[in-house]
DNA sequence: CTGAAAGCGCTTACAG
DNA sequence: CTGAAAGCGCTTACAG
């Protein structure tokens, strides 16, 4: 079957390309007649518009927009996926797409106000981010529903949200990676440490997921039987960590792992290094600069990487997918969980 | 500066776009003169064509021969490269590019020469293959050479050869990935082994790198003091393992780990299993479903995967790059290395 | 050696 | 409500 295209539908149904290519857009101002006509044509002959002519005679730019806190010297995390939205709008120039980025101040709620009342403002086709804070989040959705504006979810998502898709790791297969190093690098009777980074307490969901993957290996299936010690240290400031870490590992010496389900492993590495304490096998998430550095040095054994790249990469793809091409998509899409040693960084990429 | 166009240039020049599209296209029959004063402009203004417009107008298809071993139930390992490949074509099909997929029985010269014969036929705009047989593969890039067609090497790359590019996996830093994973799960004074699986000498190189990269870890960084014995298996029949495994095992009470240079570890898990040597660490390469099988079993510890996937994919885009859209691409692309485990596993994607 | 014209498949005013 | 026509930027014969 050759492609159809929408001269040969006109053909068909007896009427001019203008009035096939309306109904296809839905522009209206047709017959209800003609239109069901036409459209029976389209589906039976499995009409495929040729989006290198789109591209080519269409004006009409298709904006999307990204929110995603400001990459700092400290949170550089969010570098990479904003390279990955980059690198997708890129590729999707030619076919007029257009990612305006917008960011906003880490833990800074008022900020992520500001930025979302401004897309709304922009009135986007659609629009990619991380919901980092649940309140605000929710709200931003709520007004993007009313709006029809559709949005992808990277990093973590809203359940209770219309969101159009998600693109993100899975914290509780991260946890459970995690786990398996561990069992594979200490004794059968050792303890291990599992630490929660948590700066508010807003990512408390995702490395509780984390947490639970990762005592839900040792649970079925691990060689290990050592105590499974868990402690918070809510704002990562190195004398807390200091502090609470001197404590648990005094009244437990038989720690031979720790597991820390953030991003921010190398603080825990700096302790480790500074009370030379090297022979504790440390592992953490995130293959962040600060992080590569001990895990150079040794002090981290393994890194979890989550494709943070591809989120955003992805992220972006879809919304072009979906409001472009109007292809069905996945909703959630999980990405795989790479494991990262001091030889595989070498040529890692996220 | 706005984007020129063809007919700009036309104007500038005081001649007609046909003229320009003919200098443009080096299709001659043009005076010296109005040649380069055409050029001259095209240059000044940094002449990009539109690539869509293009799409849309040319109906001359450009034509990409890949060549692999068929993927058999014993070698899937060549189906995640041609998956590759199979969606970078699917991904260029609206430039009009069609890759011819080419395949010759593995470990079968004659069937190889056979299949080159036939690709050079075809005479391709450009070609993607795996050099498995160096000496049939470097007569193969002579005649490709010979006809002006590029070529871009996947899975392993003749060094003496004039390749457009190559993209895969680097052996060294692969070897001592597994190095450090080993080194991380043995005690200081436990032994190694490293087997080599090979089974005709072309992969010889290959595997060599490996060891090579294995080896140079502990020289340089390793914690572990214990022996490195060697061993090569040409064919890796179960009797063969067998006798050759019991042999070096006796003699060696102290190994521990177990290192496989290729992706057929399963055999040698198999072995352990058999003989109820479950503590023994394996780590060996790719993920292929008889590898995943004693991976989840516990007696392969560590898969390492090189990305096939990306292999086949990045080949055609590189090939597209180079002939369609004349870009400068990167020679020698190194993939990551990925570290797999059994919780890993789940979300794989390579 | 060169130009004028048609065409790729779609979209966009505009006229009726 | 509908159609005819121009145009997107390039390529392709064809005529001279």
């Amino acid at each position: 079957m050759a492609k159809i295209r929408i001269k040969d539908i006109a053909e068909q149904a007896g009427v001019s390309v203008g009035t096939v290519d309306r109904v296809l857009h839905n522009r209206g101002e047709v017959a209800e007649e003609t239109k069901t006509k036409i459209l029976e044509i389209a589906k039976k002959n499995n009409y495929q518009p040729n989006l290198i002519a789109r591209a080519l005679t269409s004006k009409k730019q298709c904006v999307f927009a990204s929110l995603l806190p400001t990459p700092t010297e400290e949170d550089i995390f969010w570098r990479r996926p904003l390279d990955g939205i980059s690198e997708a709008a890129e590729e999707l120039e030619q076919f007029q797409v257009v990612v305006k980025k917008y960011f906003f101040e880490h833990y800074n709620e008022q900020d992520f106000i500001v930025q979302t009342e401004a897309i709304l403002k922009l009135n986007p086709a659609g629009v990619v981010f991380s919901p980092i804070f649940t309140k605000e989040s929710l709200a931003f959705t709520k007004k993007l529903d009313k709006k029809g504006i559709p949005y992808v979810f990277i990093e973590s998502k809203l359940e209770n949200s219309n969101y159009l898709a998600y693109v993100g790791s899975d914290g509780y297969n991260g946890g459970r990676v995690a786990a398996n190093l561990i069992d594979f690098g200490i004794s059968k009777n050792a303890d291990v440490l599992v630490v929660n980074l948590a700066k508010n307490l807003e990512n408390v969901l995702h490395l509780n997921q984390r947490t639970q993957g990762f005592l839900s290996y040792f649970m079925d299936k691990g060689n290990n039987e050592g105590l499974k010690i868990s402690i918070e240290i809510p704002k990562s400031k190195s004398d807390l960590i200091k502090e609470k870490l001197n404590h648990v590992l005094k009244q437990n010496k038989n720690i031979k792992a720790i597991f820390t389900t953030g991003s921010k492993v190398y603080k825990i590495a700096r302790y480790l290094e500074t009370n030379q304490l090297n022979d504790i096998i440390l592992v953490g998430f995130d293959p962040i600069d600060q992080n590569i550095h001990y895990l150079n040095r040794g002090s981290i054994n393994f890194l979890i990487g989550q494709h943070p790249y591809q989120q955003g990469f992805k992220a972006v793809k879809k919304l072009f997918e979906h409001v472009l091409l109007q292809h069905k998509i996945s909703k959630d899409e999980y990405l795989p969980v790479d494991i990262i040693n001091c030889e595989s960084i070498k040529l890692y990429k996220a």
